[in-house]
DNA sequence: AATATATGTAAGTAACTACTTACTTACATA
DNA sequence: TATGTAAGTAAGTAGTTACTTACATATATT
């Protein structure tokens, strides 16, 4: 694996668990296995560092593709648990080689005062909240979901995984119990509502 | 307003904005209109302000109880309707004096370094998820809710408004419009699900 | 063999930050 | 009037941080 690579992954993990501000090139280098001054040699600063880790982390449009691409089940309620599952396991992959979406969880914060990385996150945000409008839409044209607002279910799909990945990481213990379980009953409210029907 | 009550409401308001590490001691005393040297004398250190300041925000119980006396309403989808859009206006509102919402996001990623942080941020989780379980409770022994995982209902419900309240503080521009009408699309997805019945 | 390139080591700089110390001012109370 | 208290001003300390400079080493290329 070329320099640039480690430090950009090291970057990417140091950028997470500290935060921008927290976050030193000591630290970062160290993680790294390179002297500190590669790091200002390949990339000048740690602004123009961060900005290069937000680049090359962009959600590819290809990689949601893959996301999507979930198996056609006998009922449209088991499609949606493939998919919950699916989210779940990509929003929470911790392992080094896939993309760290808990990274995300540290761009909220510096988003709400660097306008580049405001940007990323709206883009990201906007394409899984497209793509997931779309798959509804379709769904709603096969007959198999009623007429709702597509995107508003997108989002309220999207809030649930990504709101349950974030607090996993943060509360003491958590109370959420067995991930596919907890899946499974978000899905059934999803699918089938809270209402009692008489 | 003692001068107390000046740092404590200065230091939430950098501290939501700046982060933990980006927040620095002398902007929190410009904000208060105090001598940074007067922090110190009231609250020793830095930390000891993050604490204090972490103790008394605390979201107490009676707060709770407010927000969960909602109306009685013809029917449950209008009860829940009235309920989010509570929630909604509590997370999302930025007047100076109301409990300032935005602070929690920043412990969010304070709260994976920090025992303190997560800690409270645990008990406050706890305590809106059990509020919100035993009001879905009540429903469902009422007969008007089905026989669902009411923590799941709430864990449910809690992201969808945290979320989204998270996402409007960051995003570029918003693509939710309207508040209120994002809301009752969500609680018609909540109530009676996505799925068609024939 | 000569040279260029990529990296490391080491020392240093300038700015900043949490926190301290010493002294001063304003005001309330005894 | 004298004294205590809460606050400010100002200067400083020790540590850290992003970033630089100068020099050394190793490896690959010509």
């Amino acid at each position: 694996m070329g320099v640039e690579q480690q430090i950009l992954d090291a970057a990417l993990k140091v950028f997470s668990s500290q935060g921008y501000t927290g976050a030193t090139t000591r630290r970062i280098a160290e993680e790294a296995n390179v002297a500190e001054v590669t790091i200002f040699r390949k990339f000048q600063s740690k602004e123009n560092l961060l900005k290069e880790v937000l680049i090359r982390n962009r959600v590819e449009i290809s990689e949601l593709d893959n996301l999507f691409r979930i198996e056609v089940g006998a009922d449209i309620e088991t499609e949606l648990l493939a998919l919950g599952k699916k989210i779940a396991k990509d929003l929470g992959d911790k392992k080094k080689d896939s993309k760290n979406r808990i990274f995300m969880f540290m761009l909220f914060e510096e988003g709400r005062n660097r306008a580049e990385v405001s940007e990323i996150l709206t883009s990201v945000f906007q394409d899984y909240i497209t793509r997931l409008s779309e798959f509804f839409e379709l769904q709603v044209r096969k007959g198999k979901l009623r007429t709702i607002n597509t995107r508003s279910a997108a989002l309220t799909f999207i809030s649930y995984f990504v709101y349950t990945s974030l607090i996993r990481g943060v509360l003491e213990y958590s109370f959420l119990g067995n991930d596919d379980e907890e899946v499974e009953r978000f899905i059934d409210i999803f699918t089938h509502g809270v209402l009692k029907v008489e």
